[in-house]
DNA sequence: GGCAGCACGTTATACGTAACACCTGGAGGG
DNA sequence: CCCTCCAGGTGTTACGTATAACGTGCTGCC
């Protein structure tokens, strides 16, 4: 053994068996057929294995001009739904031998700093959320390749978005399952805990969530926005459920919010779902640690990612992904019930 | 306006500011003091700014053999925990102009791939949580720089990697934080709901409250593994408490396995923490939505992220980071009380 | 007045890869 | 017997950057 050897190039590999770089290159490259002996291809492959060389990816960018890498450009990385959207991009990415690289956009790495100086690899493609919205601006300005990077955008309003592909949530069905769900159980006066996020997604569940309680002759929410976590979840909603007359039922625009409000329910001496139905959306782990079991709607998150990244690949191979839409389901569990009569 | 630039390279630059490309490197790249004059170094500035010059990073990867990326190993990305450390790892980066990119290790993504597929960028070195052990060999073999990458190991066995620096929690000093605590409030019979995991942090937490117990007199803990679900926490919850005598307290490794915990209290007709105190460990953002809040022993994850990072640039600077330590703390909430008499 | 030396740049090169254009020896056809 | 053609390669170049090595004119000093 020599002293830690400096890493072996394609040319190592071209002398150890005999042949030209440019044959490693087009041997290893999988472009061989009709153009390199079996043999010869066998051989290469041999040496190359035995020198253990892994080719210079800076080396390839820089020739290529491609380096098969995507930014997914989420809120947070503190959601168990972004991670799955990551892990559902990142498993399409690998049979396509791409990579994913995660932007998590706001807090922490201020929006000042350039998104790309966390991503620091050149990128062939961004895949975004709608809920990181000024991040996006920051990268269009950061602009990179030239400023026109291939965009897929996730959950966000159809056409309002330069992006050269979209994957959406059935959101308004996911709402209308709910909105159905509480009708049938006899709910009339259905409250909203909406999330104070400016984001397509939850602007789209409000209005659903209107449109659907007018639609069945109900009246249309009370309704209370938070920041998305428990204790201001647990703040708005206090305010819903002390109104009068006391809304029966409700409708969260997130896991995180429906555990708040089941505080507040317990705080007002109300028991889920007996005095109070409450519904989430997401169907995070949370929501089989609360007791009740929360009723909430199940998020396709790994196949949004998935989705999201074909949608890319598309565009760069030049096609037009356009805009696909996943179903979402409602999963019942425990957290409702009929309203208490009266 | 012509069609879309290709992007401006240095040399272009270089015409625009009427010098030579080595010049624009220079200035740019912040070399240039004393060697080239202030009038002429704004004027590239200018010329790059107008241009929207960006450096091509695969280029100047290839030309230094560095890329200022660390690769983040952690377990899953559906941890807040982990969440936060990559937050932390990033900020500290940041500063020092580096990347950081993930790779989650296990599911979804095989073990069988090269974790470098996700990666795709040329790494300078590894900050890796022990508890994604199995792909760190995976790194290993597949070697990349040649074999030798620096390595920083988070919450691992002092002294058991071969890794150029460690980050390490105070473990031992939770959990007798956490057994104070219990044997404080006169709880004697104490259980624990231990995680499934392995890994040196839970070996340790498994010790150390054998220890804690037993140097106060008290008997060591009944214990069962679970995996890091809420519904496997059930389980091996419902056989703690239905043990006889039953214990008095449950020490859970995590904040889910609390959850848990929880549950299986309820579901035996058992109140918390009337009958049965609770204690998780992470302090997840789950904690304050369990009623009773959780107590629990908060871990700096951003500080160990942050500490990770730092490690890694000292060892890139050719320092020695040694083991760094990070202090725990117990934060009470709802969950503990004194045992039920008799 | 000549020469050292500095301030201010420039020229040239290499990093490792992919791919285009070219070469060559032998088989097969006329 | 010569020409063609193809299988099976090889030589060469360019990608964009960082940096070592090398000019040049001017100042100041003896």
């Amino acid at each position: 053994m020599s002293t830690s050897s400096p890493r072996p190039t394609s040319r190592d590999v071209a002398k150890a068996a005999g042949v030209s770089q440019a044959t490693v290159s087009l041997v290893l490259g999988d472009k061989w057929r009709g153009r390199v002996s079996p043999r010869t291809a066998d051989a290469v492959r041999a040496a190359a294995d035995r020198l253990g060389y892994r080719p210079n990816l800076a080396a390839r960018s820089l020739r290529t001009g491609s380096t098969r890498t995507a930014l997914l450009v989420v809120p947070a990385l503190t959601s168990d739904f972004f991670a799955q959207v990551h892990l559902g991009a990142a498993e399409v990415a690998a049979e396509h031998d791409f990579g994913v690289v995660l932007y998590p956009s706001p807090e922490g790495i201020g929006p000042a700093r350039d998104p790309f100086s966390s991503a620091r690899a050149a990128l062939d493609g961004v895949i975004a959320s709608s809920m990181a919205a000024e991040a996006l601006t920051g990268l269009q300005r950061g602009g990179l390749q030239g400023g026109g990077l291939p965009l897929v955008m996730l959950d966000s309003e159809p056409g309002s978005t330069p992006a050269a592909g979209t994957v959406n949530l059935a959101i308004a069905d996911g709402i209308r399952q709910v909105a159905d769900h509480l009708l049938g159980l006899g709910h009339r006066r259905v409250a909203h805990l909406a999330a104070a996020v400016p984001s397509w997604t939850f602007d789209e569940r409000a209005a659903s969530l209107t449109r659907a309680l007018t639609d069945a002759g109900a009246p249309p929410p009370t309704r209370r926005a938070a920041r998305l976590d428990v204790a201001d979840g647990l703040r708005a909603a206090l305010e819903l459920l002390e109104a009068a007359p006391r809304p029966t039922a409700v409708v969260c625009d997130d896991d995180l919010l429906a555990a708040g409000a089941y505080k507040a329910a317990r705080r007002l001496g109300l028991r889920v779902p007996e005095d109070v139905s409450v519904t989430g959306f997401d169907d995070l782990p949370l929501a089989v640690a609360l007791e009740p079991e929360l009723t909430t709607v199940r998020l396709p998150a790994r196949e949004v990612g998935a989705a999201g990244m074909r949608a890319l690949l598309a565009v760069l191979d030049g096609q037009d992904p356009g805009t696909a839409v996943l179903p979402v389901s409602l999963v019942r569990r425990g957290s409702c019930a009929p309203p208490p009569s009266g």
